[in-house]
DNA sequence: TGCTTAAACCTGTTAGACAGGTCATAGCCA
DNA sequence: TGGCTATGACCTGTCTAACAGGTTTAAGCA
């Protein structure tokens, strides 16, 4: 884990600046200079945050004018919401829902060899980071990306990256989600994973899918009881 | 549209340097310095592009070590595909297929009387720009996009925000999509549109959902017949 | 009052410097 | 000679100071 900059410390600054000020889209932020000093650091790591910022299509800078807001907060759900709404996060499954069963369609119907081997890998070590309880939650966003991958689509890893990034964000803001499990949730997990593996290496399309929803619902379940 | 700044050009050299080279994930990028010298701007242009790289999720930064890449050109659509690749693009397509069936389902059923109100007035928008010959595509984004806004749950806009922001990258790269269409096209792209926004006023969710995936279809074979 | 213009302010960019982390290698010890 | 250590070169993170060129505002003139 990388350590934490001081720009990070800065862009989270700014995005509570526009949230306690509530500043709409179009309205203006304080100026590099000021928000340095506000935040008592540099002004090239104000613009290092801002560059962020406008990466992630939250601000928009205007040369000789300054910073604008660009998207408003309820369209971004990374920055802006708060960890109280949490809950809201759970709509990423129903996005899920439709998008992973869908790549584990195309993944069962197109996958090479190679792709295959890939997704057992990260089956393989999937299992290895549950069974010694560890988070896993990165093994676990691995696989369904390897699998998202098998398509031979580019467009579903980015969708998958942006929502599952997004998430990883969230957790990353201090929640955490992985709490302890007992064994048989983890057991169960296993199994979920296994099945969806399963039918794409029988390169059976409908089983791939309906496996895949059923992980995704029971997931969401164990998250949200 | 802002005028293209140094780190643009930063950014695609860093770019074109890990195609150019090989540079598989692990691999080490050239210092700042280094690059900064090679594209004869500042260092803080060459930080400037590489933040965004990271925040792309393409390159990520060790203190004291270097810059490394973190993921594969092939997972990237917009920075690395050759345009030559274009047709790949329309992979894309595979995805809105199943997402944005999904959020106009989702928004027949959910929508209030402010997001329906805020479809329409994308409707005549992109009904104003298509009949007066325009490009239109920032419109017709837009009220595909206020369709998922209207689904209540953001995690379909970011997604969607996600795919479609790739799509513009691509055309602003020089790829003109936008070539002259005849009228009877025009008209029959807008009855498509209407249809969605009909049935999602009608608060029919299979309605919505089957005018989308026929607008996406009939969207695929205009673009690659 | 209405227009012009200049000053104040802002982002974009450059240069140079230092702190602190990383890595390879030269050199020492056994 | 082989292995370990420590030094030094190199790299990113951060700061300061400055200027160029664009925008906004308001003063001042007609």
């Amino acid at each position: 884990m990388t350590q934490a900059r001081l720009s990070d410390h800065a862009y989270a600054g700014i995005v509570e600046i526009i949230k306690a000020e509530g500043l709409e889209v179009g309205e203006r932020l304080p100026s590099e200079s000021r928000l340095a000093e506000m935040f008592g650091v540099s002004r090239a790591i104000v613009r290092e945050a801002l560059v962020r910022l406008a990466s992630d299509g939250i601000t928009e800078a205007r040369r000789g004018a300054g910073s604008f807001v660009k998207s408003r907060p309820s369209e971004r759900l990374t920055a802006f919401m708060p960890l109280s709404e949490l809950p809201t996060t759970l709509g990423s499954y129903e996005v899920r829902f439709v998008l992973e069963a869908e790549a584990a369609r195309l993944a069962a119907t197109r996958r090479t060899g190679h792709e295959m081997a890939h997704i057992e890998e990260g089956l393989a070590l999937l299992s290895q980071a549950l069974l010694s309880s560890e988070p896993a939650h990165a093994e676990d966003m691995e696989l369904h990306r390897r699998i998202a991958e098998a398509t031979g689509n580019p467009a579903f890893v980015i969708t998958f990256d942006a929502l599952y990034g997004d998430v990883e964000k969230i957790m990353r803001a201090g929640v955490d989600i992985s709490r302890s499990r007992p064994p048989e949730v983890i057991a169960t997990m296993l199994r979920e994973h296994e099945l969806i593996v399963d039918a794409i290496r029988a390169q059976d399309p409908e089983g791939a899918a309906l496996a895949m929803r059923w992980h995704l619902w029971e997931g969401r379940r164990r998250l949200m009881p």
